[in-house]
DNA sequence: CGATTATGAAACGGTGCCGTTGCGTATCGG
DNA sequence: CCGATACGCAACGGCACCGTTTCATAATCG
C-alpha cells in the first residue's frame, strides 16, 4: 500500500519533503564552523544558516537544539584509516601514532578533538558521542594488534592492552600538544621504541 | 596587564589608591567561574563584576582586555606541589602521578586544564602562561628524579628523559580523560610500572 | 579644608543571537 | 489543480553583553 520508496516503510507525509542537500549542507557547515575553532557555546545557529545558505528555520524545523545537531554532525565523521596490520607489531603501532600525527596536522580534526576533550563536562553526550565514534573504533583495532603480538611473543604475555594503549595515545597526544605547534617526524617511531624498551635497562637483549 | 604599578619608591600617585581587595576579588571571581567550566570566551566582564561585587568600571580600569585579566589571573595559581624526592624513582613517579590524579579530582583545576589544552590555539599568551606557570616546573622536577634514576642505574642510561614524562602524564591524562569520570586508585602505580617494564618480554629480572 | 583619584551603581547606545512568525515561492501526492 | 509541507528570507520582541559615561560617595594627599 505504501506507494513510496521509503526505506522506513512509514508512509511518506504528504507535501514538499524536506531537502537531503540543505541537510547535508548545514551539517557541513557546523563541522566548518567547529573546524575553524568555534567552540559548541559560541556556535550559533544564525552562523550556520548563514553559512550553509539556508533560513534558520531550516534548522530549526530538524533539530530542537544546538547539540542535537552538533552529535548528528560528528555522527558523519568516519575513522579514516582501519590501520592495515601487516608487518611486526612495532611498524603497526608506529603506523597507528602515525595516523595521529598525521590528522593533527588538519586543524579541523585538532578542532574536533579539543571539543571532545574539554567540552566533556559540559555537553557529555557530545562527548560520548566522540568517544563512540572516534576513539572506541581505534582503540579496539589497535588492541587487536597488542594482542597479537603478546600471542607471538614479540610482546609480554602479561601487557596490561588498556595501559599500553594510554601510553602510546597518551604521549602523541601530549608531545603535539606541548611541542610548539609542529612535531618531529620521527615522533610516533621514538615513542613506540621508548614504550617497548620500557624505563628500566635491560639486562641482555 | 595591570595599568597600575608605582614601584615602592616611586611616589604615591594623589588621590585615592586602588583597593587591593578589590583587584583580588576580581581574580578569584574569575578563577571562580572558569573553575565552573565557563570557558574563557563566554566569560563575561559583567558575570565578573557581579560575581566580585565590583563596578565594571574597577575592571576595565585595571584590564585593557579580557585576555589580560585570565592571564593575570593565571599567574596566582601555584605549581602546589614541588615533589618530596624521597624513595626509589619508582616512588617519585608514582607520586608525581598521584599528584595529578588528585588534583584532577577538583573542578576548578580539571576545567582550568581543560582551557589550557583547548584554548591555546586562540589565545595562545594564556596557554604559553600556564605552560610557564603549571606544566614547566613539574616537568623540571621529575626530569631531575628520571636523571638521578639513570645515574643511580635504576633506569637505562639512555632513557630520553623526554620522551618518558611524555608517556607518564600522556597515559595519566588519557585514562583520566576517558575512564568515565573516577580512576582507580592505583592507576598511578599501575602506568608508572607498565612504562618501567616496557612492552616487550623481558629475559630475566 | 580642597584637590584628586577610586569606587559601586546605574544608565547609555550598540551588537549579536535567540526562537518565532509571516511571506511568497517551490515541490511533493492525489 | 488542490492541499500540504518545506524552502529562503526578512522581520519581530527579547535578552545578554559590550565598552563608555555620569553620579554620588569614599579615601588619601597637601
Amino acid at each position: 500500500m505504501n506507494t513510496q520508496q521509503t526505506a522506513e516503510g512509514a508512509a511518506r507525509p504528504a507535501g514538499r519533503p524536506r531537502s537531503e542537500k540543505a541537510e547535508r549542507s548545514i551539517i557541513e557547515a557546523t563541522l566548518d564552523l567547529l573546524g575553524e575553532g568555534i567552540g559548541v557555546s559560541e556556535l550559533s545557529i544564525e552562523s550556520i544558516a548563514s553559512r550553509a545558505g539556508v533560513g534558520k528555520t531550516t534548522i530549526y524545523r530538524r533539530w530542537s537544539n544546538k547539540e542535537d545537531l552538533v552529535v548528528d554532525a560528528l555522527a558523519t565523521l568516519k575513522p579514516p584509516i582501519p590501520l592495515p596490520q601487516g608487518g611486526t607489531v612495532r611498524d603497526d603501532l608506529v603506523t597507528y601514532l602515525r595516523v595521529i600525527q598525521e590528522e593533527t596536522r588538519h586543524a579541523r580534526t585538532r578542532c574536533i578533538m579539543n571539543i571532545a576533550m574539554s567540552d566533556s563536562e559540559r555537553h557529555p553526550r557530545l562527548a560520548e558521542r566522540f568517544r563512540e565514534l572516534a576513539v572506541e573504533p581505534r582503540r579496539a583495532v589497535v588492541a587487536a594488534v597488542l594482542r597479537h603480538g603478546m600471542d607471538t611473543g614479540e610482546l609480554r604475555a602479561d601487557l596490561d592492552v588498556d595501559m599500553a594503549l594510554a601510553l602510546l595515545s597518551g604521549a602523541m597526544v601530549w608531545l603535539t600538544k606541548w611541542s610548539d605547534g609542529h612535531s618531529p617526524a620521527d615522533l610516533p617511531e621514538r615513542i613506540v621504541d621508548e614504550a617497548l624498551k620500557g624505563f628500566r635497562p635491560r639486562p641482555a637483549e
